[in-house]
This record gives C-alpha cells, structure tokens and sequence, in this order.
DNA sequence: CATGTAACAATGAAAGTCAAGTTGTAAAGT
DNA sequence: ACTTTACAACTTGACTTTCATTGTTACATG
C-alpha cells in the first residue's frame, strides 16, 4: 500500500479513462472486495480474505490483481466512475441549469453520505482518509471543482447561462468545498433530507451562484 | 490529556466567560506555553520544558495549573478568546451589514490561516486535530453557527436586515463551512489574499446569503 | 509568601524483541 | 484456467523492558 492514488493530479480523469472489467471473474473480485473492506475497513484488509469470499485461490487473485495496490486502486476507481457517470446521468435528465445544479448536487450529497465504504473508513480508520479529505485535499478539490466547472461551463457554451470564467471557477469550489464539508461532518441544521427542504436551500444558495443576474452591479 | 476540551458543548460561550489570567506569572507561563507547542506541537509538549522557557522551576508551573489539562485547556480557551473578541471588534467597527459581514468573514480567514499553532498542529499532528474538525465538527459547526448566527439576529434586530430565523442558521452554518473547509484546505482559486478579489468574492457570494431580496420570491 | 530543591510512586510513551500473519513468486498438479 | 504447495521477504501485533513524564509531598530559601 504504497503508492498513494487519492494524492495523484487528474483523478477524475483517470477515473472515467480506466478500463472496464472485461473479465466476468475481475467483476466478482472487485464486487468481494469492496464487500471486503465495507465489512471490515482497509487496514485489516487481506488478499486472502478476499480469496475466501470468491471462493477462488488466493493466488488466482494475484493473477488478476499482480499487486494489492492495483486492486485497492481498482476499486477506487470503480467507485469513483460509478459516481460521476451516475451524476452524469441526473445532470443530463435536467433541462434547465438550475435543475441540472440543484438536482446533481442533492444527488451527490445521497451518494455521498450514504456511501458504505466512504463512512465506513471516516468511522473507524479516519487516520487513513481523513487527510486526503483535509489538509492533502487540494488536488482533490482541484479535480471537483474543474468537474463542476466543466457541467457549468457546457450550460453557458449552450447559451443557457452567462457567467464570467472566473466565477466559474469559484462557485464551482464553493459547491466543492461545502459538499465535501457536509460529508465529513454530517451533523446539521440544513434541511438536506426533505425535498422541501432541499429545494429551499438550493434556491437560496444554490442558484444565485451562478445566476448572471447579481446585486450591485 | 484526558478530558477532551474541544468535544464540548457551548465552546465558545466558555471561551468568553472563563475567568481572566489575574496574575502576571500565569500569563508569562501561558505565553511561554504557547510557543512550546508552535514550535514542539502537543504530542512532544512537557511542563518540564515549559517551565525551563519561563525559567521557573516544574513545581511553580503546578502550583499555577494543577493538572497538565488545565494549561492546555486555558491556552486554547485563550487563543479562543483573543480570536473572538478580535472578530467581535471588527464587526462593531463596520456601519452595515453587509460590510460586518465582509470584513468579519475576512478577518476570520486571515486570522484562522495565519494561526501559528493551528497550522502546526495541521501540519505535524493531525491525528490531533483533524477529526475535531471534521468528523466530530458537529458541536464546533454548532458552536460556530450560533455564533454567527447571533451577529446576524443583531442586524435583525436593530433593523438594518430582515431575514426568517430558520434562514439565519442555514446562511451561518454555510458560511462556518466555508471558513473551516478554507482553514483545512488552503489551496484554492478563490481570491482570498488580494483585498479586490476578497471584496468581490464576498459581494458575489456573501451579501446573497442574507439578503432579503431573494431571486423567485 | 512565592518560589526552589529533592525525592517519590504512578502513569505513559518509546524501543526493542519475538512470533505470527501477509505479500508476492514459483513450480508442478488437475 | 484454476488449484495446491512451498517459500523468502516483508509487515504487523503482542509483549516486555526501559525511560521520561506526571503529579504530589516535605522541606529549604530569600
């Protein structure tokens, strides 16, 4: 477990580039060990465990993953790729701009602050991610915050919206920033689990990011 | 380094209320506490070095603060203090709402960045500190809203904004968000280091969040 | 009267040692 | 294509020992 994939630049790019599991066996390996380190985090996590929950040799492991890492890293990366083109896929149901950013995002919080692994590891090996998410969170807010600004700048390309490139960048780590912060520390007064609530909060705060229209000027 | 000062409830309030170093021993013995731990972090931190810093002996810094906790407890109720009444400061200096808010917000993020211990303790020991700002942030998120909250409910009250309740704490907490995600995570695009881009930023993104002209209302 | 010295038991952290588990590779078997 | 077996290198955990630190006390000093 040496090399670090959470610290590398273009995250999300490689994400969404990695090859998809031709094998059907990679599949029941990858689905084992996520299965794996939901149960019981990634310090404990074993090869050999994984081995037994496929019921295969551990050895045949080796052969679809030569190192730990690559599955680690795998797996990861199949998270990841199963978020964005989820996200992908609510953004693009959404006609207006402000649908696609209210809509995505409450997306992202669900997947997020219910995703098993994710709270998993901030519950009981936080040593292990919480710096990733923190203080070595740049390149990581860096690649969201390019993400987001990637779905805004397509609506202004589209003629949907007009926001200065600049401010684009900014609402986008704004949105970053307070996505993440509601994930690592999900205690709060937001209404984020009713509808209601969330629609409120959108038009509140959500929309006037990136509303062309602003006071003052 | 038991009982655990940061969990607790009304922080802040503790911070404001605890009782003034009287004696001008008890603030050389803090001062020169406070440096050991910017320059050695808490995990290396000793009374023994303290006192060789004041140049007293070990028994006088006991006869000052009991228990190792007590020191440590005052140290951080002191910084907590000066940060506070600081904030509070430049806030009573501003006429409007909207610029307590911008200069409030601004001072935090410089004060809070620029903070010698908080950025050491970031750096070498955030098994420390990290999960007290994230992952068990709840009651500081609280703690941090009300807080703020109470400033704008100020404004409310003296008629210079209207806003409804359940959108002041929605518009504090996201703003004590952002503070603590940007003191966790520096690295950002966001212009907050020149004054202009400051200004701008808060006037795009800040102002919003407790005007009463709301856009679709 | 506030501080210093010296001595002390109790607690805690750090370093070292050893046994067990895990990784990654190879060869031969089914 | 997978399994079994075997193996060396490395990592981890448990344990013990040692040392530093805490917190307390009695007495000395100026």
């Amino acid at each position: 477990m040496r090399g670090d994939t959470l610290d590398d630049d273009n995250l999300l790019k490689r994400a969404l580039d990695s090859e998809l599991p031709d094998d059907e066996t990679t599949e029941r390996i990858m689905g084992a060990a996520l299965q794996q380190a939901e149960d019981f985090g990634l310090r404990r996590f074993t090869i050999d465990d994984v081995a037994r929950r496929v019921r295969v040799s551990r050895v045949t492991i080796y052969r679809y993953f030569p190192k730990k890492d690559q599955l680690l890293n795998a797996l990861l990366m199949r998270e990841l790729r199963r978020f964005l083109t989820k996200v992908d896929a609510v953004i693009a149901a959404e006609p207006t701009p402000e649908a696609k950013l209210v809509e995505g995002l409450i997306f992202c919080l669900d997947f997020l602050r219910g995703h098993r692994l994710l709270n998993r590891l901030l519950r009981t090996e936080p040593e292990l991610i919480l710096p990733h998410l923190t203080t070595r969170a740049g390149t990581l807010i860096a690649a969201a915050r390019a993400w987001i600004a990637g779905h805004i700048r397509a609506e202004v390309g589209a003629g949907r919206l007009a926001l200065p490139d600049e401010d684009i960048e900014c609402a986008a780590e704004l949105i970053a920033r307070t996505v993440i912060s509601l994930v690592i520390t999900p205690d709060t007064v937001l209404p984020v689990d009713s509808p209601e609530g969330r629609r409120r909060l959108a038009d509140l705060y959500l929309t006037p990011l990136v509303q062309t229209l602003r006071p003052k000027t």
